[in-house]
RNA sequence: GCGCCCGUAGCUCAGUGGAUAGAGCAACGGACUUCUAAUCCGUAGGCCGGAGGUUCGAAUCCUCCCGGGCGCGCCA
């Protein structure tokens, strides 16, 4: 619908004392088909000219109604808006040529001209399981890191391994205590976790236990030998857990840079804001202080000399600045480190980093119980295996009662139980917490992967019989014929919904948003539904047969690549 | 105590300051000899948390209040 606006900013801009770029945001989309494809309001202007905006809505219409624009068909005031309706005919068979000659992304959505974007996503934290918790900025993400992809941008994702830090302190404190070789080589990960939660536990009311943490950090950072054999260990067992979840989940990262990666540029990082005058000693630990910015101070050193998570961050910007160049950096991190990001960009632009401003936090809700917060210290959480598991299987129950000759199905039944599980976490707004709850990750139909990829999975079939009855062809009939011959309802309506394509990934990505296209993919599937059963396709006869399969065409890559964006597969067959 | 976020149908949520507030789930009633019923059609369901304000116009912007969540110098 975009060469609609762009026609319809161009002759606006013509007729009234505005730009193209004044015009834009005041369009917008009727509340009926019935008023057009494209509104414009007259409220503004009335105060500007003196005049009714229904009379100024009649002049306008008038005034233009003349003209016979290429993408629109007419234009009615009514009421004090100007609807206009598209040339459905010329826009349906643009668009379908495009869709189907893949051409359509190209077109209208290269947006990204090779600029470099730096996505931070997942960053699950060394020696404790992959929670249900981490999985929200793991699938968003990944989801952006395909948008971006999409529009012609270069992406580079970066998994910012939480393996440093207090907790390997603790963790080397609780295994020099209690630990158990054997048992750890068993099932390194879940061990872990247990020496963690183990030690939350004792250290309750335990002064002398947390210090003795703090200890093996220290010695940790100063390079003691038998520390870092063992923070070794820990590390190597987690990555080649998370690397089965993250090949299982189709998820690749670019760059796996944990914060350790960064210890020996801190000092420098330190060192650098000194330089710059920003910081300064109190209470025995060096700060910026942010008071001015309305910030809580920030803690570059503590006064035992360790550092801290936000002066490894710090250095983290900085090298990816220089190997990268990027012109935007997303961190996908959960809302509750809203000020961490605060302080951060305002420490880097105090530094004089002008990037700083191309920082950006892309923040995101907890996932909760009913009762409460899950803690990975308390060992309240749920594993992130467990839950692909069980969907996994579900799907198989399923694909068993409703198709068990399908070929496959081990693989169909990856594809939407991982889907499902995906889809529910793009789903909403990322800013709202959502509530774990297991029949909602398991409920396959309405509004969830499931939905778009069997709409997608039917459409396929009828191509397929089509192929299959045609030889090797789908159907012959000439685009520009087939768009004239779509005139019942249900096939305008899926078309214009797959004119609103780019619009939907375009604006996805302006608000970090996959939401919105994940929303606009049920739209799309719901419009293919009700085609599908008001129009027969393969039961119909000669031009509207073929100029139907030609729709069919169209709008199969629309969902496949739709679904891709979001890291969802498209089975052919479910 | 201070700061940030959220509050829309029974539940989960959409809704760039604009026309009659929309989906899904759950409930109820329909549609498979016909391209896959993981689907579709219909019915019912609303003081958009509350009160003020700004505006020609507010679910949307501002202020206050209520409810929930998160954070606030030596965790990440």
């Amino acid at each position: 619908m975009l060469r609609l606006k762009e026609e319809i900013c161009k002759v606006l801009a013509e007729q009234l004392p505005l730009s193209r770029e004044q015009v834009e945001p005041l369009l917008e989309t009727p509340p009926e088909p019935e008023m057009g494809e494209i509104a414009f309001p007259c409220f503004a202007l009335a105060r500007e000219f003196k005049k009714n905006p229904k009379d100024i809505a009649a002049e306008l219409a008038k005034d233009i109604s003349g003209r016979s624009e290429k993408y629109w068909a007419r234009v009615e005031n009514r009421g004090p808006y100007l609807n206009f309706f598209v040339n459905y005919s010329k826009l349906g068979r643009e668009v379908m040529e495009e869709l189907v000659s893949g051409s359509y992304l190209t077109k209208w959505c290269s947006r990204g001209s090779n600029q470099v974007v730096v996505i931070d996503y997942s960053a699950p934290n060394i020696a404790k399981p992959f929670g249900i918790g981490h999985l929200r900025s793991t699938v968003i993400g990944n989801s952006l890191y395909r948008i971006y992809r999409a529009m012609g941008y270069k992406p580079v994702g970066i998994n910012h391994l939480g393996d440093w830090g207090t907790q390997f302190g603790k963790l080397i404190a609780a295994y020099s205590r209690w630990g158990d070789k054997k048992a750890l080589e068993q099932d390194p990960v879940n061990y872990l976790y247990g020496l963690y939660v183990d030690f939350h536990r004792e250290a309750d009311g335990d002064e002398h236990l947390e210090q003795e943490g703090r200890e093996w950090f220290r010695k940790l950072e100063e390079g003691n030998e038998d520390a870092v054999k063992l923070w070794d260990a820990f590390c190597d067992f987690s990555l080649e857990e998370f690397k089965k979840i993250y090949h299982m989940l189709d998820i690749e990262f670019d760059h796996y840079l944990g914060e350790s990666f960064y210890n020996e540029q801190l000092d420098r990082v330190v060192e650098y804001a000194w330089q710059k005058g920003i910081a300064k000693e109190s209470e025995g630990a060096i700060v910026v202080d942010l008071e001015k910015y309305g910030l809580p101070p920030c803690i570059l050193k503590k006064k035992d000399g360790a550092t801290l998570y936000i002066t490894r961050d710090l250095a983290a910007a900085i090298y990816r600045y220089q190997e990268f160049e990027f012109s935007q950096m997303l961190y996908v991190v959960g809302a509750e480190q809203t000020l961490h990001f605060q302080q951060l960009f305002k420490v880097l632009e105090l530094m004089g980093f002008a990037w700083a401003e191309n920082c950006v936090h892309v923040p995101f809700g907890l996932i909760r119980f009913k009762d409460g917060k899950m803690s990975t210290r308390e060992g309240n959480i749920i594993l992130l295996k467990e839950v692909i598991d069980k969907a996994i299987s579900l799907a198989f129950q399923t694909i068993q009662g409703k198709n068990p000759d399908l070929k496959d199905k081990e693989k169909v039944a990856e594809a939407v139980g991982i889907g499902a599980i995906k889809f529910g976490d793009l789903y909403h707004d990322r800013i709202k917490d959502v509530e774990f709850e297991w029949d909602r990750v398991l409920d396959f139909s309405g509004e969830t992967a499931p939905y778009v990829q069997y709409a997608h999975a039917r459409l396929c079939s009828i191509l397929r019989r089509a192929r299959d009855l045609n030889g090797s062809r789908v159907c012959s009939i000439d685009i520009s014929e087939a768009a004239m011959l779509l005139e019942k309802e249900e096939e305008k309506t899926l078309v214009k919904h797959l004119a609103l394509f780019a619009d939907t990934v375009i604006k996805a990505q302006k608000n970090q948003k996959p939401s919105i296209l994940a929303r606009y993919l049920v739209d799309v599937s719901r419009e293919f539904n009700r085609f599908y059963h008001s129009c027969s396709v393969l039961g119909e006869e000669g031009n509207l047969k073929e100029a139907r399969l030609r729709l069919l065409e169209a709008a199969r890559p629309v969902l496949r690549e739709g679904l891709q964006m979001l890291g969802i597969k498209a089975p052919e067959e479910m």
